[in-house]
DNA sequence: GCCAACGTTGGC
DNA sequence: GCCAACGTTGGC
């Protein structure tokens, strides 16, 4: 299957583009929205692009790139009482909920803030204005390699 | 199956 | 901290 590309949110005060860079990988765990865990189970790949997106940031934008790393599998901190992400509704024998792992790719010098992306004609139909709140998202090949560009002219 | 109440996301 | 957008829950 040829490559595919996502845009994933992050609070940046609860993981950004430099967590990632320190961890190399991670666990994408704690999506708790059907359409944005669908997409994780049914369609992200070993391989596919990801732009790091910082949300509840100042400014709001994309980071830097990062990488799916592992296929998904269940978010097993659905399964634990004492995690935030728990939840009893999903059961290790029928998870409700799954994650991927992504890895680091780059950081851009300097975020590309929302204003800037919302400000761009040919990426005014991404996802990220449209669906104010999915946290995983669809990107297409163009808009990726141009938010790419935007980010390293910087 | 509708829809009001409720909870969360996330920009500002 | 506010609050609009919007997804989810649960009574009926």
């Amino acid at each position: 299957m040829a490559k595919q590309y996502w845009l994933m949110k992050s609070e940046e005060d609860v993981y950004s583009i430099r967590d990632l860079e320190r961890d190399g990988s991670t666990c994408w765990e704690g999506v708790r929205n059907y359409e944005a865990r669908n997409l994780m189970r049914d369609k992200m790949r070993v391989g596919d692009g990801v732009l790091f997106y910082h949300s509840n940031a100042k400014p709001p934008g994309v980071a830097g790139i990062a990488r799916v790393s592992k296929r998904a599998y269940p978010d097993h901190y659905a399964f634990d009482k004492k995690n935030p992400y728990f939840d009893p509704k999903s059961d290790p024998e029928n998870p409700r909920w799954f994650m991927v792992d992504v890895e680091f790719v780059e950081a851009f010098p300097d975020v590309v803030p929302l204003d800037e992306i919302r400000a761009a004609p040919e990426l005014a139909e991404m996802a990220l204005l449209k669906k104010l709140r999915l946290s995983v998202q669809p990107v297409t090949k163009e808009e990726f390699g141009i938010l790419r560009k935007m980010g390293r002219r910087r």
